[in-house]
DNA sequence: TGTACATCAGTGAACGCGCGTTCACTGATGTAC
DNA sequence: TGTACATCAGTGAACGCGCGTTCACTGATGTAC
């Protein structure tokens, strides 16, 4: 063979990334596969070799979103307490930096509500995202009862999920930081932590 | 004249109140003129006598579902108290008949992460529509303090978009139902009403 | 009162474009003998 | 050691389709004279 053992591997890689960062910015409709593909520095009639259809794209960029979140976080909370890692996803996720960067953000925010429009195959992969995400969470909780645990959990989640959605849609920059900063400090209160320095 | 006076506005209006259902049940990229033509009984070829092009379609349509919004509720609501009011709001907002009916429900829950891809037009008419609802869920605020009374309007507003986008973004029936009961419960405390009856 | 003309909402064919998908081909390199 | 063949990631032309938009036309009725 003329090309590395893992050669092709890696390209599907970089087709992904590369998706899952368009899918995030500009939604399923928002990118075509030459779009992606000539963003990797290939031609589009390759992509067939990597995945059998767009949709199929979609659904495996929609994995992807969700493990370069996972990543990003753990790299960020690496060696730090319980508290400190929900606070720090709180702080992140509440950030104009977050609410600015759609195509690095996280996809629960992104994509929401593009689900109901979508077939199975990328319903079936965000759903499994979010689940993952919400038991992550879950875990972060002050709450002992397993019940109000996870309910506290997927309504942090819900309200976080509403504020940057609501930040990036509308126009009004003063509005839109003061939802924020007001979301950070009660998400920090409803999970049992210090108010937010700054 | 071979037809009313009025029947060049009606027929526009007609057209305006398909296109705002199609345009939150199915997304900006999810219907094409032809097809809301089609549903008013119309061909195509007549659209472009009533709107210069699609976006500006959907920027009316947006204002539309606004308006649609508000009757309903304005419908609801009539000869009840401010309370009253909002626990109707807050109860019809975070329903699974709310969730499962995405063409006649609050736009922006339906339209949210389509707006950071939409341009001037639309995004502009969706932050009129959205500044409105919000100063008048602000009126109906237990609150006094002016600032604070804005806030807790908008967190509210976040908390509510944020559950319903998610209940409708899961596939799982029982945790959807159960984020919405959740959040009925939570945003009725927070907004000084009794618990919700059932 | 009757005839010619103007008006205008709506029709339907056509255009150009972008997109997802297919497919015969390329060309570099490994393998068989 | 050299030659013929197999492999396979990637190329690029082509196809079919749906869509937004344009435009010459229709046909019913009002108006001018």
């Amino acid at each position: 063979m003329r090309y590395t053992d893992t050669h092709k591997a890696e390209t599907r890689r970089r087709v992904l990334r590369v998706a899952a960062r368009a899918l995030r910015a500009r939604g399923p409709d928002g990118f075509s596969v030459a779009e992606i593909m000539a963003e990797v520095g290939l031609t589009h009639g390759g992509f067939y070799a990597h995945f059998p259809s767009k949709e199929a794209l979609i659904a495996a960029a929609v994995e992807e979103a969700f493990e370069d979140i996972r990543r990003r976080h753990l790299r960020r909370t690496a060696g730090k307490t319980t508290p400190q890692a929900l606070a720090a996803y709180i702080d992140a996720y509440l950030s104009p930096r977050h609410r600015d960067g759609l195509q690095s953000g996280c996809p629960i925010a992104a994509l929401a509500s593009d689900m109901p429009r979508q077939g199975p195959l990328v319903r079936t992969a965000y759903d499994k995202g979010a689940a993952g995400l919400l038991a992550r969470l879950e875990h972060w909780m002050p709450e002992v009862e397993p019940l109000k645990r996870r309910s506290l959990a997927a309504s942090v989640l819900a309200e976080m999920v509403g504020a940057v959605i609501l930040a990036r849609a509308i126009d009004d920059a003063d509005a839109s930081a003061r939802l924020l900063a007001d979301s950070r400090r009660r998400m920090r209160a409803r999970t049992g932590l210090a108010a937010a320095q700054a």
